[in-house]
DNA sequence: GGTCGTTTTGTATTCGATTACATCGATGCT
DNA sequence: AGCATCGATGTAATCGAATACAAAACGACC
């Protein structure tokens, strides 16, 4: 054991962290019975243990991340890829992601990208050079260039809120144009016969374009039509979405009910309503979709469709943590939604 | 330049990502020039430069964060330890600060410690073993243990919503206690007498200490008191702050003002007082705080405190990014609040 | 007491990029 | 021509932990 004339210090340079080195030489082991320790205590003798755990404790030891990646390949992060959080939505199946994702000891980096495709890409390059192990995406449509990234950096990843009617990409989520359909098929059972939609831009995101054909289908299906002019696209937020409510209110003969494709969008245009003195739900039925807590406890509350998002977040955790394991896990998972009706939806007034 | 005999596959093993070895090679250059082709192109030469661009482009060459983050001791992530997404506003925060690393091709890794200060302090640590640049919390009450870490990390940190009094640890926030104060002022002119508190837990959460300390505060002055029965402490959920409501309606003299330290409470005891009859305001006026939509939304619209969330997580990454590359930035910002009264207070019926 | 198998530990290489230092060539100046 | 200077590039050491392989320690058994 020569004494390394270099590392004289008495005072441990209380800058720098400490390194596996330093718990080897205060343990008096080598760093290969450190870095044991660390990930298969079972293989190190109990009282060399103790003399590990002891040193690990009084130098604060935390194992360098970067340096682990670098060796084993596996970061012990997973990067989600979400369109954005000021719609409360998505945070909330970040958040039951990142509940499983720290129960297994993997943590989770998150990135944005507005419902920008091209943003998304950028971002998803981004992660992926920070070596995250798996990736969840948000929503079924993406960019070619996105998923040849993905195929040539050959990890995990699972698209949410949706399910991939190919079955060419793993995916969790629900049949969002199967929920429209119910809900248009409700209203259309009450009586309405003359429609309005609300719509997020349909350009690049499924969700929105799904939840748009759903509406109609189920038109078509009762032989109804939706006109040009009763579709509002918009960004989600409730000054647009009344905005474009104020549209279809100020149309000839006015549409008896208007659905929307999110609550934010219906709770809109329920202020519009207001506003405009337009009563809910006898002049007018409003219907949401993803059963928020802000289209819950409007006056009169609205009718909505409880989507499975927290669910969605778990499972697709779950399956990107059992692949990375190496176990088997099922790739393609549609979780059920369900229809809650309130008073925002009634039948239409008979003049 | 000897032929490398182990290299000799033609198909580049469509598995592996490609290296600046492999970069180099195909450019004929060196890695040290393609690392300088990446960090610090001005020093490359424009043919130079060119041919591995070129390489670069084929091969899909993208750094290995992991090993850069080794050798550099920069990781360009930066950890947000939040105490839930559940409510909606942290996740706006935490969106605007997303935004802000992004520009500057920073990633976020986020945590969530669900109000628990023990899974606080195992988080960062994990954080801290991912190698993240800096940290940004919520809060400004912490176990000193968390501090001790972060003083042996010797990197960056800022704590969001407050501003630390003492100015030990660089903080951005708004004075949590000045609002509700100014909230309860304004309860106090209008002629209230008797008032009710609906709060979270004040263990380990000094915004709800805050928000307390300033109600009661704004009481002394005007020479009132805040009895014991007319303070409910309960978790962030629209049933539990109407189950706390409730208690409140049953007490003998009822209190005419409730004050809500957020608005999911004073939405929850909206809800309360519709179901049991109690009109708003005639009979008891509700404030909430941090202004978000499904307050405002409400019938009547939640009087309320808008609260500068976005600002502060948009000058919380500011502040760090700053710090990281060696600029000078202050440590300490307040952000203005402001009231925004509406529907849901008037003075107390005079009976 | 010696041999073999097992457990425990150490030595030395490796992962991929960064960077101090060395090298080489070209240019400018006297 | 000779020497200094500067720009562009290559060589090789390095960051911290994981791990293949080798070596040592320990028992067990005959």
């Amino acid at each position: 054991m020569p004494a390394d004339p270099s590392a004289d210090d008495p005072v441990p340079a209380r800058e720098r962290r400490s390194s596996a080195k330093d718990v080897a030489r205060l343990a008096g082991v080598s760093t290969a019975t450190v870095s044991r320790f660390i990930n298969s205590p079972e293989q190190v003798d109990a009282d060399t243990q103790r003399a590990v755990r002891e040193a690990v404790t009084k130098l604060r030891y935390v194992p360098h991340g970067a340096a682990r990646a670098l060796r084993s390949d596996r970061s012990r992060m997973v990067g989600a890829v979400v369109p954005s959080f000021e719609y409360a939505l998505y945070a909330r199946t970040t958040s039951a992601m990142q509940a499983v994702l720290d129960a297994e000891g993997y943590s989770l980096v998150l990135a944005e990208h507005h419902y920008d495709l091209a943003a998304e890409l950028r971002i998803t390059k981004q992660l992926a050079g920070h070596g995250v192990d798996a990736f969840v995406f948000v929503g079924l449509h993406h960019d070619p260039a996105l998923f040849a990234l993905l195929e040539n950096y050959g990890r995990p990843y699972v698209l949410t809120w949706g399910v991939d009617p190919m079955h060419q990409h793993p995916s969790i989520g629900f049949d969002n144009r199967a929920a429209t359909f119910a809900m248009t098929q409700h209203l259309v059972d009450l009586g309405h016969r003359r429609f309005g939609l609300l719509s997020a831009p349909t350009e690049g995101n499924d969700r929105a374009t799904e939840r748009g054909a759903g509406v109609r289908a189920a038109l078509a299906q009762a032989g109804l039509a939706l006109e040009d002019e009763c579709v509002q696209y918009g960004p989600i937020s409730l000054s647009a979405a009344a905005g474009m409510m104020r549209k279809l209110l100020s149309l000839k003969p006015r549409p008896t009910a208007v659905v929307c494709t999110n609550d934010v969008f219906a709770v809109g245009a329920m202020i519009a309503c207001r506003e405009a003195g337009v009563r809910i739900p006898e002049d007018i039925s409003i219907t949401g979709m993803d059963n928020t807590d802000l289209g819950a406890t409007q006056t009169p509350a609205l009718t909505s469709i409880r989507t499975p998002i927290v669910e969605v977040g778990r499972a697709a955790a779950e399956q990107v943590i059992a692949r990375l394991e190496g176990r088997e896990h099922e790739a393609f998972q549609t979780l059920p939604f369900e229809l809650v009706p309130r008073g925002s939806t009634a039948g239409p007034s008979t003049k």
